[in-house]
DNA sequence: GCCATATATGTTATAATATTACTCAATGTT
DNA sequence: AACATTGAGTAATATTATAACATATATGGC
């Protein structure tokens, strides 16, 4: 049976956090093997580290990470698995934080759009294909060929606005 | 008379040049005037060499450009000017670049859509409210607030995708 | 105009993020 | 087994951004 996708872009609250990233490791395993990948034991840290923090984490955060599981790694150990990992839609780079995502929807063309909150610093992701079709045919009228979009929303997710005006 | 804003998102091709840096300089000047704001000599020299490239540029390129007028220039120098700019919606941080651009609508609260082209890096920009309403209702609909949006979408302008197919 | 204050800029140092280049090891192909 | 390809280790460095503190400049109250 597939893994049911929640329509909660903030399930963060209500998940069970160990089997969220033991799932994702499953996923990110079998979707290596259809796809011919090699999904490594550094990969798979660095991906685990990733879902461990289930926010954005930053390269060198992950690189300190690996370090305390007594691993050697320099920067580029950490940037070349990031940069497996995001190919392959295992991971989101949030360019305005500098910082990764765990996906949970690894099909490499899926569009995403990602809530991030400024409160608690937690990313929730929409993918949301009317967002991405009118983003489209907007650009198009302006005669801009899509090749990929970067949807980040700022903002307050429902729990931190409720706990602002508490 | 109020200037005219082109419907073209990449008007780079067919508009004068030096008439544009000097709209934008005297629009920046005239704004900040009406709202109290200090245009200094360091913020409109930033403001010209960002308008001058016409293109997404870079803190230290700009850090550069300073320094060949013969000005005293650090980077703290131009981030505290870039930090004015942007505020006041003079210029645009494109995320995924770590870069920056003009803006000729510099009222401070309006949504802005970066289509930025893969061959020729200009950067035009929408200023698109269905996009961003349908985003907030979208976001509205998974319990999240919006503040602000960050939408940045890579792809071939008009021309380039052209020049590609000739 | 003069002073007090706030705002802007100069300057040095350093933090945070990311890449290059080169080496060696693991894997997989024939 | 020999070879080619891909992944990882390592050292150095490039790029982007900020902190902290000193000095200068503008602005409003008197």
């Amino acid at each position: 049976m597939k893994k049911q996708i929640s329509a909660n872009a903030f399930p963060a609250t209500e998940h069970n956090h160990d089997t969220c990233i033991a799932d994702a490791l499953d996923a990110a395993q079998e979707n290596c093997r259809q796809n011919g990948l090699r999904f490594t034991p550094l990969r798979r840290e660095v991906l685990e580290i990733v879902w461990g923090r289930h926010a954005p984490i930053g390269a060198y955060e992950i690189l300190d990470e690996l370090r305390n599981e007594s691993r050697s790694a320099a920067p580029p150990t950490v940037y070349r698995a990031l940069e497996f990992l995001v190919e392959n839609g295992f991971v989101h780079k949030i360019q305005s934080l500098n910082a990764f995502v765990g996906c949970d929807r690894p099909d490499r063309e899926h569009v995403g759009q990602f809530l991030i909150c400024a409160a608690c610093k937690q990313v929730g992701e929409l993918a949301d294909t009317d967002i991405a079709k009118l983003i489209a045919k907007k650009a198009k009228a302006a005669g801009f060929n899509v090749l990929h979009q970067t949807i980040e929303v700022q903002g307050l997710c429902r729990n931190c606005a409720d706990a602002e005006h508490a």
